[in-house]
DNA sequence: CTGAAAGCGCTTACAG
DNA sequence: CTGAAAGCGCTTACAG
């Protein structure tokens, strides 16, 4: 590989004249002088060393996003967001799949600053777990010193993300929206209670009833994961329980995709006897039959708004926190209940 | 952050011997020492900087994994893989998302060589553009100029993968199976033309027709994308062309997911009147409505494969090409058709 | 077992 | 507009 002496000497310059035009752009170099570095560069195919420049600068055009799990399309989505934004940067986004482990968390921190990757974002909720957020507190401190950027798009030990959304407001919004389709028992599938996202949605699910003037029933929340058997398996708790609900709200399209799942084994029909309602809008909501009516998250523009801030952060802008909007959409798997409106399915 | 030099004169040592310590874990140094220098690593909370020893090295522990789009089930189980097999190693996995842009894949391969990343993995087929290739494989050769590895999972404009799945035979193995279902009028989805992998497909459509002694009907052949709304519109296509068959198999899952949401906005029954198989298995297949029949890839494994033989080829090991194993899964799907076998759906 | 020193490939004051 | 030189933080022959 030609380094950068290798061109300045085919160019006969200087390696600092040969560095000016290669890599700052507005520095004053003559035009002749410009044209044979570039031209030098472009025989010997020069491609420059990125951690030299970086070793200078202390940070590396590196971006990592910490997941849960990339295959999770949620989170897939948020990272392709972060791509589209940084590669025209020049920067390479670094996908770091924790599973929910709040100690791989904090060892991609750790990496990542080790490799003085210029900014981490998180792109999943935070988990509660003093010992091990302190640990994270200390890798995310220490990304900080080195002036790299740190940005949440969900809530986390540390309090509300840089960029994100109303967690609550969306549910109780959602939570409303079946009100209004006629239901007035509505169960909740909540995510795992360790996830401050999941607080934050079980909240809003709370609250929207209390603005419908329902009174919650503790027996209709299930606590459960946030993936697609863990609502299948909600399901039969809910159901063994007795109470009657005619509509059921999920804190993620993961958890009502299996909820319909195992509705559909147990003859239980979507929306006819039971409306079902998730939170994200992943991808493959509108396709699957019943489609699924959710709450749409501007997941992958989420992606894209971490980036900038984190890019505005880098250039020590101390940008606001910023919150994008969300959506109710009524798609196939919610419909007014089909009884009369205070009749639950359970109800024979 | 703490350098090493600091360490080092905290610990009351050379740079060297703190080097050793901290990095070379088997170079002899005396134990009272190596304590020493350890306690006052921890004192500092010192974290190496990769970008100093990845200078030494001229490789950095980064493996970056062109695929087409993360979104994309098939290729964020493959990044997934990769993750799972590189973690463990220190190594730190970048997604690529290329939109199947042979421009947009040389660009990152380009700041993978910037970044002087350890290992590039390509996850997606190649894609036929003989000027947008010869730019491709410079950079590749620049890229195992520099001592690091590259690895196809796909066959590419080089010839078949290192590491991958008999795509042709697989496929024939999936038409045979609709043959002994009762089927002898079998369409086929191919996706884009342009992707070596959609050729090897479409090659094992024919080989698979010929070995059940069934003469191919063009007419049945349809070449279109290798998404989703690429699956319905191509169900259009077919259906116009008045052709009659009971069984569609696919290039890939996605777009079988397409037409069968397609032919379900049709009223046409899967499998009742028409059997579909998709090919991939990704991690949805099993839970869309009905189930989806199709060739398992094993898609992690692939990436933990790729990842190390990457590692094999980093140690100078002159890894062989390795065949990882399918298997045809049949699930709602398909079925025998309803009327005799040789009547198709639209043969009325 | 330990240390002094060169060098990896850049960038950037500083001087001219 | 151009260049000589220091320095970013490590690793690693080389010498002892």
């Amino acid at each position: 590989m030609a380094s950068i002496s290798e061109v300045a000497r085919l160019a006969g310059v200087s390696v600092a004249t040969a560095s000016r035009v290669v890599s700052a752009a507005d520095y004053p170099v003559s035009a002749a002088t410009r044209e044979r570095v570039l031209q030098a560069a472009r025989t010997l195919d020069y491609v420059p060393n990125a951690l030299a420049r970086g070793l200078q600068k202390s940070r590396m055009p590196l971006v990592g996003v910490i997941v849960h799990d990339i295959t999770d399309p949620y989170f897939a989505e948020i990272v392709r967001g972060v791509e589209d934004a940084a590669a025209p940067g020049g920067y390479l986004v670094i996908s770091c799949s924790s599973d929910r482990n709040a100690e791989r968390e904090s060892s991609y921190a750790r990496m990542l600053r080790t490799m003085r990757a210029a900014a981490v974002i998180f792109a999943g909720s935070g988990i509660e777990d003093p010992d091990l957020n302190a640990e994270l507190a200390r890798q995310v401190a220490g990304i900080r010193d080195n002036g790299s950027a740190v940005v949440h798009l969900s809530p986390h030990a540390g309090g509300p993300p840089e960029v994100g959304i109303d967690n609550a407001a969306a549910m109780a919004t959602m939570v409303r929206a079946l009100v209004g389709l006629g239901h007035r028992q509505i169960a909740f599938l909540n995510g795992p209670t360790t996830l401050y996202v999941a607080r934050e949605r079980l909240a809003g699910y709370r609250r929207g009833l209390a603005q419908a003037g329902i009174e919650a029933d503790e027996r209709l929340i299930v606590h459960t994961g946030f993936d697609r058997p863990a609502g299948s398996e909600a399901i039969d708790t809910l159901l063994a329980t007795g109470a009657s609900f005619s509509g059921l709200c999920c804190a993620n399209d993961l958890l009502a995709l299996g909820a319909i799942h195992r509705l559909s084994e147990r003859g239980i029909e979507v929306p006819g006897e039971l409306s079902v309602a998730g939170f994200d809008d992943i991808s493959i909501a509108g396709m699957t039959a019943p489609s699924l009516s959710t709450v749409r998250m501007p997941l992958r523009e989420l992606g894209r708004r971490g980036f900038e801030h984190a890019i505005r952060v880098l250039a020590t802008e101390e940008p606001a926190p910023e919150l994008l909007m969300t959506e109710v959409i009524l798609r196939e798997s919610t419909a007014a209940p089909r009884y009369a409106s205070t009749a639950g399915r359970n109800q024979t």
